[in-house]
DNA sequence: TTGAAAGCGATACCAT
DNA sequence: ATGGTATCGCTTTCAA
């Protein structure tokens, strides 16, 4: 691969002339540019980012951490960092971490041997110490999916209490008083708080939410119909479930349905995440929509602009954002 | 952030023995290795890693071309990847590329700036001749889901044919003879590919495939909708329907239990990719297993030997996969 | 076992 | 407008 010192001497200048040419410099005379450019596309030549990135200090390149590009809702958030990145002639660098904190910080780490100084993090298993720890050192660090108290400013996170509110007041709405909740199991803050939102309404209103009709489940297909199941085998008779993610939800539906159920006209079900398995289900699903692509480039933006330190703590956008309600098929009036 | 240098200067030493110790390099002192750990620690020294591969001239980063991250199909793609990567500690560097020359083009050249000599890519509007050229240029270059004469050596694709004839058999076995087929309009050779294979095996059994049981569509959920209202509209009946993909597909039965016909014990409906939306469609989809993920590792395996160089031109494993009937719900036996 | 120094490929400052 | 050269952070001979 022919270096900037190839072109230099076939060209018959230095090499700072030609650096001056690949970077659109100043003062060079089209004659000569001309010259240059010539040889360069001669011999093929293409700038070393690397080299250009040591002498420079500025990696071109933006980080994002995450478990797994796999589950559609990460590759969401990895396709909402992409974009910012194109936008500024930078590229993705993935890292994926199982979820535990040796992996996630490892990913971590070989980031920072890249030298990339911003990146988008997903991160559930790290204390709050080490990710407060990490952003000390690494300029633009953006957490996503989560809030650090102490470094709020640095993160984007979804209100998951006020998205199972808004699950149980669209519920109560269509006049379901018998509740069931499907939630997860998972060692992470999400399902409580959805839950915690949920039966908070439920709480003002006055409608009871049994025990019985708590059922927490691994949140994937499996999961929903085995807690389907669990509901049903309860014995108590509910007209409505709020289930932690649409994976869920679909593995619920199909459960109730090979149980008898009709959904919505017997049972409605409503979802979390508006992933696209959610427009693909039948009965379409009703879900909360989680707007992580747009939390992606938002969480990319900032890191973006964190790196560049320049600019004082002005921070105007809003860093927590607010599930959507999405009416589909799977919810309707409770037929009295 | 701190250098080798500093590191040096704190302990004392010089940078070569730092840069030993660094890279357990054979002949340090376990005293002044220790020493030199310890303020290593203390600083929080890490290795700047474009500064190495500078020097060493190998990258440690394996790059991926793919259209879109949020197409569960090229997440696939793009986590087997990641599997090998991580396996050689290794991380994946993503260029997305829209479905145009140019933009695929780009894609590498990005790449290649960052003296990525090991990649992955996905190209399906570049020309034959441009990727034989690029070919030239980067030692470990493979291209997957397609096959350039002359460089099939670095190319890892599908036998798109096969899978319709695979698809034909089992539609045939079922007895079914009054065949349908929706087909993608994308400008590429794969849904030619696939549908040809379909009407040879059905030529051979002498059972017709009628023209206007003939539809392309957008490869999407949309796309299958339309094509199914196109082939209940042409007036002519069918008990099966050999679909290009499984989002078709899923969009296909929608239309048609819309319609009336109960999947599969109307119209048995059978896809191609076994995307995870197959296990989640009610009916689970009879399809194609394409087997991305299996094929991307082996194409970074193969991209990595390849940067190598060393080795001769030995190749010993196939560089062509076959699709694999997975028989789930949305096919079944005629009803006579 | 350790250190000095050359060099990887580029940029940018200082001269000319 | 162009060239010379120090420098970025690290690895790797070659000596000591």
């Amino acid at each position: 691969m022919s270096t900037i010192k190839d072109v230099a001497r076939v060209a018959g200048v230095s090499v700072a002339t030609v650096s001056r040419v690949v970077n659109n410099g100043p003062k060079v005379s089209a004659k000569t540019k001309e010259k240059v450019r010539k040889v360069m596309c001669d011999l093929g030549y293409t700038p070393n980012a690397n080299a250009r990135a040591l002498v420079t200090q500025k990696n071109t390149t933006i980080g994002v951490v995450i478990p797994d590009i796999t589950d559609p809702f990460f590759a969401s958030l990895a396709s909402g960092v992409e974009q910012i990145a194109r936008k500024n002639h930078m590229q993705l660098l993935l890292s994926t971490s199982e979820i535990n904190a040796a992996s996630e910080m490892q990913a971590i780490q070989l980031l920072i041997e890249r030298r990339c100084d911003v990146m988008v993090v997903h991160s559930k298993a790290l204390s709050d110490l080490q990710l407060i720890d990490l952003n000390k050192k690494i300029k633009g660090l953006v957490i996503i999916d989560r809030v650090i108290p102490g470094i709020e400013q640095q993160c984007i996170w979804l209100d998951n209490e006020e998205g199972g509110k808004i699950a149980a007041r669209h519920l109560l709405a269509l006049n379901h008083t018998a509740l069931a909740c499907i939630s997860s199991h998972y060692p992470i803050d999400d399902p409580a708080l959805r839950l915690r939102g949920f039966q908070q309404v439920l709480a003002e209103q006055v409608v009871p939410l049994k025990e019985a009709l708590i059922d927490q489940q691994e949140p994937s297909l499996k999961g929903g119909e085995i807690a389907a199941q669990n509901l049903l085998a309860s014995g108590e008779t509910f007209s409505a479930v709020f289930v932690y993610n649409d994976a869920m939800a679909i593995g619920a539906i199909s459960t109730l349905e090979d149980n008898g159920y009709h959904v919505p006209n017997d049972i409605s079900v409503i979802g979390f995440d508006d992933v696209l398995l959610s427009r693909y289900s039948r009965p379409k699903l009703t879900t909360l929509h989680y707007p992580i692509e747009a939390m992606a480039k938002q969480a990319a933006e900032l890191a973006l602009r964190l790196a560049d330190q320049n600019e004082s703590e002005t921070t105007v956008a809003t860093l927590k954002h607010v599930p959507r309600l999405v009416k589909r098929e799977s919810t309707t009036r409770k037929s009295s």
